[in-house]
DNA sequence: AATGAATGAGAATTCATTCAT
DNA sequence: AATGAATGAATTCTCATTCAT
């Protein structure tokens, strides 16, 4: 559930009531499906409510996408700002940050599978999603390259690192949503850190199974 | 690739023209806003051979899905069963087929992710996506597993790998999709590859930046 | 009523039946209240059939005056081209065309006074309506002209008669429409007769009451 | 010209706003377009004021239609009034106020041509406009019988006369309306004198261009 | 088999009206 | 008095489905 601020103008907390509704249903019944009447009904207000606070229904699953990116974006940075400053710290605290329960709920999950598929045939989506991946594989990147040079390690192309880390986090997210019966959170974490372990052997504690 | 063969009846040289042009469609215009008098257009037939062939839209949107699941697994499998008997050649012939043009063209990436998203609410499209995954998941766990045996390694957890490597793939292919311009099949291949070798130190030869 | 020629084209012949029921009902019920399902009811027709025929509803109404700017035009030409080669015979029959049950009948009448408001913030309506008054006074104009000349006048001014009978014939049309019970074409067409006359003494009869 | 007499109660201030307002929007988009949001919006008033000062949109729109017609009428007699008292002069005085700028101002007419058409499916504003032509046409038909008498002229016939001369005015408010640029309220003055020079003449000069 | 016109249900959108503050 | 948020009915528009030829 959405944290209800309430400093925040009336405006605004209608907009997030809006697109949290918003993602409620698109989780529910599925981007296609989703219908304005849906979401005016998940938010428990009027019909008429949705257009009166966002011009269209267009207008309205834009600013769902650009909510889910600024949190998403928001979280993992936080989550970086707070770990300590060595570079696998860092990036320990984003595997973490990622499989959180505030970033990776069924609803946030369903609705960025959603997205990623209409990003190709909607120019506004696709370059939210796109600055989305690449700041944080960026950032990623930069870490990567820190960890290397520190343990003075060769012939490990950062790039390709970062490529399979950042696939590996979205294709996780993805089973998270498809197969949200067979594997767990702790699971997904537990993969990320194998894979980057294998590349740094003792960096990324695998945490025993009971412990995830 | 769409076989036609010219044995097969007219009836289903129709509906894999048909379930192709949707693929189309799926890719340029978007799982949501695909509707039937594009998929006609697409496929160059009259408005009402839609219905003639199929019972209903879902029914086409159905069928659409099943032909990418059985085409999909078929490939991996010639591809695995084509390949010498060792674990390691078929586990690279199974990474050489995940990216090769028949099978992760943009409209069938395009569709695919369409269809994650909307399995999540409907039965039937999961039913299928799963079994996929299920299968491709079992098999790699056997490979993999005799990999480990082969070598006489221990402490590796089979199912993690598989996990990550199937997620790997999975938003290997979202990036292809979403990112088509900015890294090529040849980079996912590597990635693929760099992550077993990873693991399996020697077995899967990272091909040059170059040879991909 | 329209009439319908078996030979057109079945398009053809639905979007002049949708025209004709659209300036039904805007005599009906007034260009602002005209609804798509009151035009389809009147044509007796499913409502989707008008989306069907035309892109939307700006399309239909931009037909529809497309539709009564070329009948109309054709009208008075058809008459002067029939008439005599005499200027004053040319004029007399277009008094006569203007005020023709074909041209002016309530439902045309009607839809021509939306249009000409209409046209005020419509640039396609303006530039159709601006259209037909340009020729009507251009060939206005010609006749006039050729008039005075016959007979040897001065000291008339063309543009303001050509301006002044063009400005009462839609005085009078308003006329017609809005108080349609207490005046008659028969008197819209002496009025006009008369103005000329007091201009061209002899040249235009205008018939007893009785005779209109 | 809307007078704000200071002594006027604050209501009714208020509603005259509204209605200025509302003639503005008419002109600008159109009677059809016209939605109370704009009306406020152009009166730069809160939304609700317009439902505080007229019960509903039908109120507010037939305020309109009176408010133009009280001023109409009032301003055509104030003309006559002042003239002097013969016949010919107060005609011509009317014809002058026909086309002055408070009267015949580019809202005004485009308000009139919409009210014009909506008369016909209204009976508010069918009863309103009537009125309003019925006592022009009187009293048009009393100062044209004077003249008739005064010169001893025959064979004149007044309805036929006040007829034409109604129609003309309307007509060129019309042409005011939709060619605004072609032509100028000195051309429409000229022409209603032309018109009635022809019957009368040497009783309305017909002043040179430059003068207009 | 094939066509595409016709239908009407469902969704988006607009906007007059109401109402709480 | 004044505001503008909230409501929901009315309208347009889209499109899956049906059907006559």
């Amino acid at each position: 559930m959405v944290r209800i601020d309430p400093t925040v103008q009336l405006k605004d907390r209608r907009r997030i009531q809006l697109v949290d509704a918003t993602l409620n249903v698109i989780a529910r019944k599925g981007f296609a499906s989703t219908t304005l009447a849906d979401v005016a009904k998940e938010a428990r207000v009027s019909y008429g409510i949705v257009s009166f606070y966002f011009k269209n229904k267009d207008a309205l699953l834009l600013a769902t996408l650009q909510f889910l990116a600024d949190e998403y974006e928001a979280f993992w940075r936080a989550a970086a700002a707070r770990a300590g400053p060595s570079a696998a710290a860092k990036l320990d605290a984003m595997i973490e940050a990622e499989f959180h329960p505030a970033t990776s709920s069924r609803k946030r999950v369903s609705a960025w599978s959603a997205y990623w598929h209409e990003s190709r045939s909607n120019s506004q989506y696709q370059k939210i999603c796109d600055g989305i991946e690449e700041r944080y594989y960026e950032y990623a990147c930069e870490l990567l390259r820190a960890l290397i040079e520190e343990r003075g390690l060769h012939d490990i192309d950062v790039e390709t690192l970062a490529l399979g880390l950042n696939a590996m986090m979205d294709g996780l997210w993805l089973d998270l949503q498809v197969h949200p019966a067979s594997f767990s959170r702790g699971q997904a974490k537990r993969t990320c850190r194998t894979f980057l372990g294998a590349f740094f052997p003792g960096a990324f504690e695998v945490r025993s199974h009971a412990a995830a």
